[in-house]
DNA sequence: CTTTAGGCAGGACAAATGTCCTTTTTTGTA
DNA sequence: TACAAAAAAGGACATTTGTCCTGCCTAAAG
């Protein structure tokens, strides 16, 4: 559920090393806002090392988390294909190194680099297949069943991330995850 | 929500006419399964004409539905680029009118043709925007909102959907369905 | 004309989740 | 160590949504 792509870091580390113009290495702090939501940039990240966190916030203030990125994960990259605004923002949850792309590097590579075209083809088809199953688990199976799925698939996972975000990514309110963590403590004890 | 692409499906038609190996015209009636959920095919369909729905079948034997699939749609593609299984099943609501590639033709063209590169790798990120934030909306509003803005972006809707199907997309059972929508007709009766 | 199957509407109740608080625990800092 | 601030836990109640039925209506088939 931290998603990962070694095979795209891999790759951009190697391009890099040979000195493509248009590509910078950058670092955050942890907690800080690298894009936000409705704007627009002229450049595309991915993750070296860290976890950031990609979110879509409502009008009403309320924060839906997409997904947890991690190493190799690429993001600003759907604006370039398009003319549009971002429709999410992401923020870092740990420090982060990231390479970054400009856009006229970024197509480049595409047009140029064969290889670079496939990966980010598979990456952007792997994002697809990431999303489509997750909202219709998370609609069909009720919370408790959706906290042991997290737990089997990432165990060490609230160590690194927050109550509020593990129920902003569920989709639910802290309260309603206490509830459901507290059914499953007492389930644990019985069995 | 019924998506279209038009400019996919129109350089498509020139392609066809060129004569590229491997392309070809198929037909289906309404109401066939197309592709199958957990299976493997070899095979990428595009829609010229008709109406699909995409769906993903849980264990208890709910539909959830992705996406309804317009003019210029395609679907198997994801299958491509990692050698899995689909993840959904895609079946006709009307009568349909498709091009058919195979996956050697397809990976040629990507190879070969960068227009057709740039056309797939936009269809595959438009994929991406339409799924995240409509996720998070129907997850954060009542039922009712959902329902109202389905009709100001489709307003022909219940004309080519059924209700089960409105209520597979929505997410809800046909029951909530039913009680939103008596909820809407008594809001505006006493306007 | 009758019969039957399927879609649609909705009543009654149960279960899940949200809202609004208060209390407890943890964490960082002076 | 002590204090303030933030994060986490949970009680009480309201609301939403689901489940399980029953009945109605329509259309297609005998």
């Amino acid at each position: 559920m931290i998603r990962k792509n070694p095979e795209l870091v891999a790759y951009s580390e190697v391009l890099f090393q040979k000195g493509v113009d248009g590509m910078h290495e950058e670092e955050f702090g942890p907690r800080q806002l690298i894009l936000e939501q409705d704007h627009r940039y002229t450049k595309i990240y991915l993750i070296k090392k860290g976890i950031a966190k990609c979110y879509i916030l409502d009008e009403n203030g309320k924060e839906f988390i997409q997904e947890f990125l991690g190493e190799g994960m690429e993001f600003g990259e759907l604006e370039i294909f398009r003319n549009k605004l971002t429709i999410c923002s992401v923020e870092s949850i740990t420090s982060l190194k990231v390479f970054s792309f400009t856009y006229s590097c970024f197509n480049n590579l595409l047009k140029a680099d064969f290889k670079f075209n496939q990966l980010i083809m598979k990456a952007l088809a792997d994002k697809i297949r990431y999303k489509a199953p997750r909202h219709s688990y998370q609609h069909a199976y009720p919370i408790e069943d959706n906290i042991l799925k997290l737990q089997r698939m990432f165990p060490e996972i609230t160590e690194v991330i927050s109550k509020k975000d593990i129920a902003n990514y569920i989709g639910v309110t802290p309260r309603s995850l206490n509830r459901a963590l507290k059914g499953l403590r007492e389930k644990k004890q019985s069995s």
